[in-house]
DNA sequence: GATGAATGAGAGTTCATTCAT
DNA sequence: TATGAATGAACTCTCATTCAT
């Protein structure tokens, strides 16, 4: 309203600051929610946790998978920018590893909802979704390259590693948050052209009898 | 009534024959509609895939939450048939490694509704639990002794392995069923003393690209 | 079938023995399980306690309403057979007292859905409902001719005491199962003729034939 | 309304003036409700009779029993008002007689739904029960003293009169909306000092704070 | 004739979304 | 614009009644 002068990029709507800060709330309130309550919680658990009605909600987030796409996107951009840093320095090859290690941290970082976010590819996401496993593709290059990892790895093998590491953050992460570390040592002495002693110490047996979490679908 | 030998196990109620019936139309129903319909799935959906009314669902099984343990017990069972089966004999030590290419198969048959099954030990699967640990704890030793895998491997390390190829399994069943015997096999090159050839030929490159279904939450 | 000589009264169909006692152990189990449940016990309670199934107690009882008004005709059976000893003697006039007293302890002892069952008056018990009445409007008459009750005492108002009796017994019947017998002793006290005369001219006595609404459990 | 000074009572959460309207007009459609198809009213009539969704019911009362407690506590309030009201300037004594005609007429106004109301006591009125109950008391001990009742009667003989009165407008007040007010003319004769003696001793005060048992419906 | 499993309409309740204030 | 009350379809579960065994 009152500035009209120095606009942003046309077609991207400009939030009052107010109305941007009402957002950032909602997609902080929205990650503490879902990861206590489970990927159930209900929006007005997330709007009362925010600080504002429901009509803001819905104002900022037009549906509930709008803003879980949010959700969904930040990640994206928390995982793309660790990558591009990763992928913007690498002589020796051994980002690929970087990579596997900083994409777990992320991801345990955001227990909770992991499950509810990772879907089949929104369309906003698309590029640089895109240009993520690009640079993943160049990371594993180098490493081959290096001879840090084996030749006959692909890309999805670094994929399902992944997406493995995803799975397992949410169901243990709540009792034994270093989990996944152990099974990425794991997988990344698997993916050594020669075997090689395992980087992180072993969790505590007492994992096995506990299980997962109730609301862990 | 002529036979009293066989008889079922005591303390469970007989079923009249019709009913039995429909317990397992039930039962396999269920894992059809969680399968197809994700983890929220009805009751009513459920009902009507086994042609019986919502009376008669709620006769076999008191709340939802019995029926969706009757698929964790069901699952449970059919794993610890194969464990008892290997662990019965393993005299090479190669039964670690056939156990997790059979949980991977029994996870893989029912996958779409593992993440709501795999919760914390219910009560009455307590037992059969631990009888399944037991098992793999044995087999472990057994495969550290023959040197099939290294001396530093735990029973959680296995533990973790499982439960990644659940999450996976969820996430790629229906677009490369096969996708979690890829990483079954980097994780079990990674088990050995010393590095190996994959078992498994590559997954194709556009599941990087498709994602996981609406439902895997 | 077998025995087709030796008819009892055509038209009252004729039950088998067994047949006979299970409708005698349904009725049974039914003020039982009404009194400890409430009136909203379900039929599947009745037929369990009764030690039948489901089946027999359709046979025996085409609807739950059916049972309910069977129950309803045992209550005015007894209730009849009381009155008709007291008014078969009563030369001093005290056989409406006697009447009171007996139907305060005929409904006590069948407390728990009396609410269920005195609905507006069922076709089948017509008759007896009137005999009843008509009885009791003796007893008054002969009570009045003795002076043991005020004249301007009318049939409705002994019926507005027993209705009044009907209600207390059920709200008291479990904490002070002798309550009805206080307020009922107020009430004979408020009968006699010595006492101040009454504020409120005589309700029309054709409420006496109507019963009470349906929906009044 | 444009006063500020008298504002709601402190820890009652104010209600938007459309969401305090929706409320009355829920409680208003429940009495309809109730007294037309009886207490087993499904919530839906209400909600439709109140001109409002389900939605909008639930959010006003998070459960049936607690839109049913709020007509309890409507009714209580009723009452409460009246006895204060009276019991505030009874030089004579004659505020007893004045409370019974009130509570019946309270009583009478709301028939239809007594039976589910009149449960014992729910926690959030147990003082306000106390209150009307000592008050009553007061007025009993005035009366006695003025001569205006016998000695022998208690506060549960006039508590057992409200009950019995309770019972007697359910059963008649479609049909002879006065009824009640003939029973207790009678009454009020027996509790007369000139009546003659009652005949079953006193019944324990206790009844008076224990209130009706909770399926007496 | 007796049994108890099967039925399905309807109950109370929840929650993503809309809209009056 | 922000609010939170209103919405109503959909959910899980119940129970009087029917029917195959």
């Amino acid at each position: 309203m009152t500035e009209s002068s120095a606009g942003p990029a046309p077609g991207a709507r400009v939030l009052r600051r107010d109305a941007a800060e009402n957002r950032e709330r909602l997609v902080h309130a929205a990650w503490e929610v879902f990861a206590e309550l489970g990927p159930d919680a209900g929006v007005e658990d997330i709007a009362r946790r925010a600080g504002v009605g429901m009509g803001t909600l819905y104002r900022r987030f037009p549906t509930k998978e709008a803003l879980v796409l949010a959700l969904h996107e930040g990640l994206l951009d928390e995982m793309l920018a660790h990558t591009r840093e990763t992928a913007a320095d690498d002589p020796m090859g051994r980002g690929l590893e970087e990579f596997l290690w900083d994409m777990g941290a992320v991801m345990s970082s955001h227990h909770g909802c992991l499950s509810r976010l990772w879907r089949s590819a929104p369309p906003a996401t698309g590029e640089r979704r895109k240009e993520l496993w690009d640079l993943v593709g160049r990371l594993l290059r180098q490493a081959q390259r290096a001879g840090e990892v084996r030749d006959d790895l692909t890309l999805t093998d670094v994929y399902l590693c992944v997406l493995s590491l995803r799975g397992l953050i949410e169901d243990t992460a709540t009792q034994a948050p270093n989990a996944w570390r152990r099974h990425l040592s794991v997988a990344l002495a698997g993916f050594a052209p020669a075997s090689r002693p395992l980087d992180h110490r072993p969790v505590d047996d007492s994992l096995v009898e506990a299980g997962v979490p109730a609301w862990n679908r």
